[in-house]
DNA sequence: AAAATAAATTATAACAATTATAATATAAGA
DNA sequence: TCTTATATTATAATTGTTATAATTTATTTT
């Protein structure tokens, strides 16, 4: 129910000390329901820390993804974005304006095995991501 | 047959001007079978090309793309690698020493339309990538 | 509760991949 | 061959991220 105080809870159990900022930052994820960059926490929180370092931020979403309670969702050379876990799911992505939405679909179990049988991997995981327009900047589109 | 001389033509057609430097790093990505980053097409030319500038790699690979001569694979915060484009596949990545194996499977049409469906998405293509051990870095293990 | 110590934060510098800029050189058509 | 738009080069700039070292803070030990 309460994600926050769960989150702190695999902090604890994992050993990770709990502070003010690492506390915000999970506040902040939680509640924005979307998927940030660094740099957008790092603005989103300068009013409650206005001392706050940008390598804070960096440092503790990386403390995050190692004890499974954010996803970073990488791109090429822009920012990466990051996500509070909470099941799993796929992306949608407008290429005009960035948008990600979420989309739940069953994961891809078959093409793993398939993968893994026809190279020999030993297959841990996959990625997947939808691109297209969203249906605002469809609506904008000169007809 | 001949995927230099299509691919030239391909140039042509576009109105691309031919260049030695064009040229040769296309005739590097058809014969290299692998996915080489810019910097490695810089190094792997500089015998033939010692004044060629980092950024002409970079501009004629963006030209490539554009053209749909080539695909770029991105990831995270390293260096994007670079797919001479035969035909549809998808990759298959080892996650301890970075080698990419091409994987053969049908596209993913039916992910592609029920992601349309629920998100209100016009969707254009899709991205898709299967993560693990090859064969020769499971082999190493310690037993 | 105070002291000790281990970990986190900050400020700043460094880094690596990529792109921008401006001068020079060249491909391709007239 | 001449012309001109385009490409290349050398270099600087930019951006996202990480490394470093000093300072601060959270937790453990006394
Ligand atoms: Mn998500
Ligand atoms: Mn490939
Ligand atoms: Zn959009
Ligand atoms: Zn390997």
């Amino acid at each position: 129910m309460n994600q926050l105080k769960e989150a702190l809870d695999t902090l604890k159990d994992t050993g990770v000390r709990i502070t003010p900022q690492r506390h915000a930052i999970l506040e902040f994820l939680i509640s924005s329901m979307s998927h940030p960059t660094a740099d957008e926490i790092y603005k989103a929180l300068e009013g409650k820390f206005p001392n706050m370092s940008v390598a804070t931020v960096y440092n503790n979403l990386r403390v995050f993804r190692e004890v499974g309670l954010v996803k970073e969702l990488t791109y090429g050379d822009s920012s990466s974005r990051f996500d509070f876990v909470t099941t799993q799911h796929y992306h949608v992505i407008c290429e005009k304006c960035g948008k990600i939405v979420d989309f739940h679909y069953p994961g891809l179990d078959e093409v793993e095995h398939l993968a893994a049988h026809v190279t020999g991997f030993k297959v841990s995981t996959h990625r997947m991501e939808i691109y297209g327009t969203c249906p605002e900047c469809s609506g904008k589109e000169v007809h």
